[in-house]
DNA sequence: AAAGATTGAGTTATCAATCTTC
DNA sequence: GAAGATTGATAACTCAATCTTT
């Protein structure tokens, strides 16, 4: 579906029509986040597809991938994702039923599970980073250094919004 | 929930430990998007839960608002929004059970249904978008020149991803 | 009481299939 | 047959409430 126009700058016309003149910066630049997000997880979907991963999974295997065990608390899984904690129970859930994942108990604390990788597991997550990388982070579709302005600025908000 | 680092600079650290220098960039670019909109997205329903709204149905207030007359095919709403026509049949079946949209039939094409703004749709988008504005809009947490640079950015992807 | 995890309820999104109208 | 919209099924996220363990 392309459009004759740029639809968040028409909307940021918009908003200057009703003197918005304030707001229609952070309008346009908020709007465009979400429609990149947008963009980006159907590209990523549609890699994961044939692993029979969503972009959710795919964040846990290779979040538990680096982790040095191998294995890690669901909700070091969920403070690290940055989701809710039933997300995690959730997608581990599916990951088990895959048998891409396991639960183990916590050597110490019975209240704690650890989600940990199988070997179908870490191979599945081999695969699929391979191909994220090939057919989505290697070619983003834009330049070097707009990709490094974007995560600079990007980092400022990140700060800001008191993720590290 | 406070890291001690930032969660996306380490995942960028690991993939050039994996020598995949061609897609670390990338993969930080893309995942900093990420987690953009889900922090905007948390502050809008933030913003936008006093008015029993979600940012998905604001998104179809607002374009109904700014539309020449106040109503359009929901097929149409789906290509602006660049959601499926399902997501719209759902978004103005709830907006309607609120009395905020109404169905009409289309004057010449008995197929196609209108979504429009009731007087109370009106309003509450209204006050929605004053909302949005002071509380998000006028301050993202970036400069003036950062959001100018971001929406310029992200405009060359959505250029690149065939929006227009 | 507090922490870790799970269950159940509610919302949103997509997809496939269906229905009506052109 | 194609276009516009809807229905039913599935996945994911959040929230409130619950259960177990500390």
């Amino acid at each position: 579906m392309t459009l004759a126009f740029d639809p968040i700058a028409e909307a940021r016309r918009q908003w200057e029509e009703h003197d918005w003149h304030a707001s229609a910066p952070g309008m346009a630049a908020v709007t465009s986040v979400f429609r990149a997000h947008q963009i980006f997880l159907a590209r990523a979907e549609d890699v994961l597809a044939p692993f029979e991963l969503t972009f959710a999974r795919f964040e846990v295997l290779t979040l538990l991938l680096f982790s040095t065990h191998g294995a890690l608390p669901l909700g070091k899984i969920a403070d690290r994702l940055q989701v809710h904690r039933t997300s995690i129970t959730n997608a581990v859930d599916r990951l088990e039923a895959q048998a891409f994942v396991v639960r183990t108990p916590h050597p110490t604390d019975a209240r704690t599970r650890l989600a940990g990788l199988t070997k179908a597991g870490r191979e599945v997550t081999r695969r699929a980073t391979t191909a994220m990388n090939a057919a989505l982070f290697e070619d983003v579709g834009l330049s070097s250094r707009d990709l490094a302005t974007l995560f600079s600025i990007l980092r400022r908000l990140r700060r800001a919004a008191g993720d590290f």
